[in-house]
DNA sequence: GCCTATTTCGAAAGCGCTTTCGGAATCAAG
DNA sequence: CTTGATTCCGAAAGCGCTTTCGAAATAGGC
């Protein structure tokens, strides 16, 4: 009919209307007759008009997008969150119509610049963030510019900000009470650099629980290694390797208890049976590990709509402190935990077992 | 200083120079003395001048951004590639300050829409789209409405345009002539749905590398289900509880080979040893399953980057018939491949050989 | 039927940039 | 000292939409 793509201006000259009508028409403003609105919104609809969105962007000031910080991957294991946290977000953008935009997690001295970049771009409305560190940069400057954001996670300061959540803490308490119940008394622990917030809070749980156990905190039990299964393996070989050998081993992500399993077998002991492992995320794969990995299940509940839900309130306006959400993670039992071992000779140090049989 | 963000005509006030002269001289155009370029260059830096994105995309009608089309996630396990993915590609175009934003498939019938409104919106240059099918609707719409794209993976008629993807039917040769020269005979074939092309196309492997061997093409040996774990376990136990079963499995993807594993153990026998699993992907994860997966592995090259790259090249103008790139994948030997189990009975075959010691 | 209050729309000014076009100034050449 | 070619910059239109403002038309009230 017309040449190539729609525009206002066509659709104005359509209708010998002005262009200031046919948009005010289309948006709903109430100066304009039920009469012409209908006429307007109808001849949209058939010479399929969509108005384009740069043009109302930079007429509006509104980007109409959101833009995710990835975190960069360590292990190239557990990053299914991504995928899943980007398929919820897409949701709970897409009902309006917004886009979604991806960016990568760069060098803390970037951070700033970076930011600064995002927030006077004028591309994005908002700002979601993942993994943030326990004094994120990239929170205070954004609060200071009072862009809206949301964390997935929290930082030390967590009161002034929205966030949203998983109780890692009360996790790690939960999963130190459940090995002790199971008769375990020297629990290791394989943590990640306490410059990330969900490590160190898991690790307070880890030290809560065992003060509250009467355990001695005993700090040659605790290893800091990097979020991959190598650092895992690294870390629980170190723990399992040491005179007075932990009989349980408490990882802070799944992927680093899948190096524990690893390391806790190539010392020709089973995982599950002469030392337990229990791993952080509820990872799907774990069912399929050896043996299958007991682990604090994180809710499945679609974290990424939720988030693009609470960040699209607090862009129109809504206090940010009416948006935290803290969920809690469970306790999901395979078969790499049980009870403290011992064989009938010595008390505290396995001598003797059968080798490693197949596990279902 | 001035109020607010920093503007072109601010900056051109400042300068004494009109918007228009400023704009070239930040932009390379001939026709500015090398006097005032370099003075505006230093002024735009000195003032932290950025150009408004979205003023610029509306005014050059170029977006300045690329859309990647991420597949629906069947499985949860597998994702790691999204996030690799997104991460190449936002490598590739932060190069050049573009922006990447990501959008959902869509069920089939809404795809003619869905591609109609990301080329006609002017929001994006190119489109990045994924795990085609073999006639996949997408593919079309785009090449009549003559918008740049490229393809991860292939469909049936590729000639026409760009696409990055590994040679997995090659590699379901080299499984069999794998599996073969370990003496199997009977070899079971655990696949996708055959609308994706990937799924058709290391059948097509599978079959041709059984007629090269000089066996049989029996069809009772392949089952087709869905990409998870969960269809490979049911598949797999399918194939295992049959009259004649197979003695090795070929899995069409790593996801699936997870299964696979779990139907083998779940039935008493031992992946590796009473039979071989082999699976497609090459991910970490199957280092840590029981057993370890030997699996066909897909070059490490960081596809998004150059799926990215390819992309722009295009946008630029390329010939897109010019951007197609085959890769090839590679047997990784873990320990779920082993030779034709038999006991002692049987002549032809190798009779005895050690259990499966424990793996590191 | 006159005056004021309401609807309903058009005109026009942006949003912040790019890009074409032409004019003034500068240069080299005759 | 002209003339034509260059170099360099300003003016202005435009990208496609939104939104304010005020004018015209209509309605309501006496």
């Amino acid at each position: 009919m017309t040449s190539k793509r729609m525009s206002l201006k066509k659709l104005a000259a359509h209708l010998s209307l002005s262009e200031g009508t046919v948009s005010r028409a289309l948006n709903d403003y109430p100066d304009i007759s039920q009469a012409t609105r209908q006429r307007v919104q109808i001849a949209a609809r058939e010479l399929g008009y969509r108005p384009n969105p740069l043009a109302r962007r930079l007429a509006t000031g509104i980007a109409e997008a959101v833009a995710y910080i990835m975190p960069q991957s360590h292990s190239s294991i557990s990053e299914p969150f991504v995928a899943q946290l980007l398929t919820g977000l897409g949701d709970a953008l897409s009902k309006r119509g917004w886009d979604l935009l991806v960016t990568q997690s760069v060098p803390a001295e970037e951070e700033p610049d970076m930011i600064r970049k995002l927030v006077t771009s004028g591309r994005v409305s908002g700002v979601v963030l993942s993994r943030p560190h326990k004094n994120d940069a990239r929170i205070k400057l954004l609060q200071e510019a009072r862009f809206p954001f949301i964390v997935h996670g929290r930082s030390l300061n967590s009161d002034s900000y929205a966030w949203f959540d998983v109780d890692s803490k009360q996790a790690f308490v939960d999963a130190v009470d459940h090995l002790v119940s199971l008769g375990h008394r020297r629990i290791g622990f394989v943590g990640a650099p306490t410059y990330y917030n969900f490590a160190q809070s898991r690790l307070d749980g880890y030290r809560q629980a065992l003060r509250m156990n009467g355990l001695p905190a005993d700090e040659g039990l605790v290893r800091i290694t990097e979020l991959s299964d190598d650092g895992g393996e690294r870390a629980a070989g170190d723990l399992l390797d040491q005179e007075n050998a932990p009989t349980a081993l408490l990882c802070v992500t799944d992927t680093q208890a899948l190096g524990a399993l690893a390391a806790v077998r190539s010392r020709g002991m089973q995982p599950g049976k002469h030392v337990s492992v229990i791993g952080y995320d509820g990872l799907r794969l774990g069912r399929h590990t050896n043996p299958p990995l007991t682990t604090m299940a994180q809710p499945q509940s679609h974290s990424g709509r939720e988030l693009g839900d609470m960040l699209l309130a607090i862009i129109d306006g809504g206090d940010p402190r009416n948006f935290q959400q803290l969920r809690m993670a469970e306790l999901l039992r395979r078969k790499s935990d049980g009870p403290v071992w011992t064989d009938g000779a010595t008390q505290n140090n396995p001598t003797n077992f059968e080798s490693v049989e197949e596990l279902t």
